[in-house]
DNA sequence: TCCCGGAATGTTGACGTCAACATAGCAGCG
DNA sequence: CGCTGCTATGTTGACGTCAACATTCCGGGA
């Protein structure tokens, strides 16, 4: 059974001592060279990297995280990472960790149930990577993950907010915003898709969306239950398209308004004159349906770029600088999905 | 100068030795169980599993890495890796390297401009990686990367398709498809919204779209020039909207398009009835639209796949497996975006 | 002339792992 | 009862790098 354990000693670039002995100098001499760290004379330094070029040596990074007990990398878990909000993360985390010299290892996890979480972290175990930035677990816990100890972790919107340093958006602030907005446009009350039971942003996006009801007097009305797909979406819309009551639904994402909207479009119910509809996160392509969709942008170049000072004060032993929760602002934008109920 | 070399050495985790003391036995017999290569007797293995389970042990990476001359990872190169082509991508190449017992280290490419590729190139030289992927390497070209030799390479749809072993869509047979089925319409021309100028898919997908009408006798109309992105097929849109004339446009993207859907909406025109439009890609939201895209759907995650074994492959130098140039067939999904031209 | 001191360069060893080789233990058999 | 031939385990060394320490070299001052 020749699995992938096939793996043969790879033959090897040059090594450090093939470039001492082409230049004429000792190892040591070339690692200076090449960490840049020590005095060499010009002269040598020159020759060094004559050397290094004619050869095209460039140092094992293997042995060098072996000898500094340090990775240069990141690891980044995440579950359905090819989502416009985990990709935009992603994107900034890399962005992040390279202004600091580090790189980054992605790690999916396919099955999000605890066991897929907990594989996924114990391949990514302590001694792979230097720290850990772990985006939207949903269903994970503390105590399913299993970390190893002493390694810096960063977490984003997920259960694991107040277990780890933590960047958050602002759920609260904006689904407010959402609902400031539908209400003060007269509707009489407000729908919402949310999005799955064990998603800790979705919860909090619901609780708000329920709150502001109650603080208006208004007794919410049965919550729809998606799943952040579109598809769900427009599940949802099949059903809230007949009851001609509804004038506003708030979607806990853009994709679940996308598949709303097509829903009601289907059933003839015009956006925004007979229903408004509000979505979360702001995605390149919300400005682009027709009508343009009003949303909640989420900021997620500063929530990746927040995670990954975390994760790297901590690397550093800057506790005092890496306040243990991170608040990212959200941003209501009001574009042509919303409207006064009609007959108002 | 004190760059980033503040790295001082982490405290190490526990090591093989620290287990093969607590289990009483040596390390040898530990690295066998760690592997799980070698015969070791049960009860030993039973020992030193709890041993390891005590200390909380995982091996280093960094010392297997040396040891094995190989990391276990493969490379990613991307630039804008967050849009859907690519993330998707991304996300197939990660799952496909894991089931290879491999992971992902993503470096994202800022500036695409020759420069900013080499230096990407360089910083996963090739000791950091055991393979590399590139993904739309759009601008770049074979010289201006200056890849390390003997690393194993595969590229997806690029300028770089025909240097090394290559994954690509199939664009023409896609682009056909399209043309076959709007002039299939009755549509008297068809216009077409392109990629950028240096995209090798783009340029394909609009020679196809020429030639497919010269084929027809038709004379090719003034092509629109797009960057990938919604705004600009926006742009396009805002003169598109205004030539009654114009019944069928096929743009190069799904983003484009529904920038193009969003300004004919704007001024009026009805997709379909008024306006046919197609896209590319096959992305999930184009199922949401209003009415639902008709697009050319890519398999993506075949794309990924490919990839990740064309890399492993050689590796393993089984180049008689790994044909120069895996094909991936591409879809047409007809929806609701397509109709005959109006009056007909 | 000789010695001192600092700068440039060299030598040694250790990081953690695992393949190769070495040895110990033990069952089976004549 | 000793020998053969396994199987289970132990020992050694090397992968490439770099910090710590050691050495060499050289100019300048007494």
């Amino acid at each position: 059974m020749p699995t992938a354990t096939g793996r043969s000693r790879r033959k090897a670039g040059p090594s450090i001592e093939d470039v001492a002995r082409l230049a004429g100098v000792s190892a040591q001499t070339v690692s200076r060279v090449s960490t840049g760290a020590d005095a060499v004379r010009p002269a040598t330094r020159a020759r060094v990297l004559a050397a290094m070029d004619q050869l095209g040596y460039s140092p094992n990074r293997a042995a060098r995280a072996l000898r500094n007990g340090s990775f240069g990398t990141i690891g980044l878990l995440a579950h359905r990472f090819e989502r416009t909000g985990e990709a935009l993360t992603t994107k900034a985390v890399v962005e992040a960790a390279e202004a600091q010299d580090h790189s980054v290892t992605l790690l999916h996890v396919s099955n999000p149930e605890a066991d897929g979480w907990q594989h996924a972290a114990h391949r990514l175990s302590h001694q792979a990577v230097d720290g850990l930035v772990i985006i939207r677990a949903e269903q994970a816990t503390p105590d399913s993950l299993a970390l190893p100890a002493g390694l810096p972790i960063a977490v984003s919107d997920s259960r694991l907010v107040g277990y780890y340093p933590a960047v958050v958006a602002d759920q609260v602030q904006g689904s407010q915003d959402v609902m400031a907005h539908l209400l003060g446009l007269g509707h009489p009350t407000v729908h919402h898709i949310a999005g799955p039971a064990d998603s800790d942003p979705a919860a909090l996006r619901a609780a708000t969306w329920q709150r502001c009801l109650e603080e208006a007097g208004i007794r919410p009305p049965q919550v729809w239950r998606g799943d952040w797909s579109a598809e769900s979406g427009y599940a949802a819309g099949q059903r809230i398209a007949e009851d001609p009551a509804i004038t506003a639904v708030y979607c806990a994402n853009d994709e679940m308004a996308f598949g709303l909207m097509r829903a009601l479009h289907e059933h003839g119910r015009r956006v925004p004159q007979d229903v408004s509809v509000v979505g979360f996160d702001g995605i390149a392509l919300s400005e682009f349906s027709s009508p343009p969709l009003t949303t909640v942008k989420q900021d997620f170049h500063r929530i990746g770029h927040e995670l990954v000072r975390l994760v790297l004060d901590q690397l550093q032993s800057k506790p005092g600088l890496s306040r243990d929760r991170v608040v990212v602002s959200t941003e209501l934008l009001v574009r042509g999905t919303t409207a006064p109920p009609p007959g108002r």
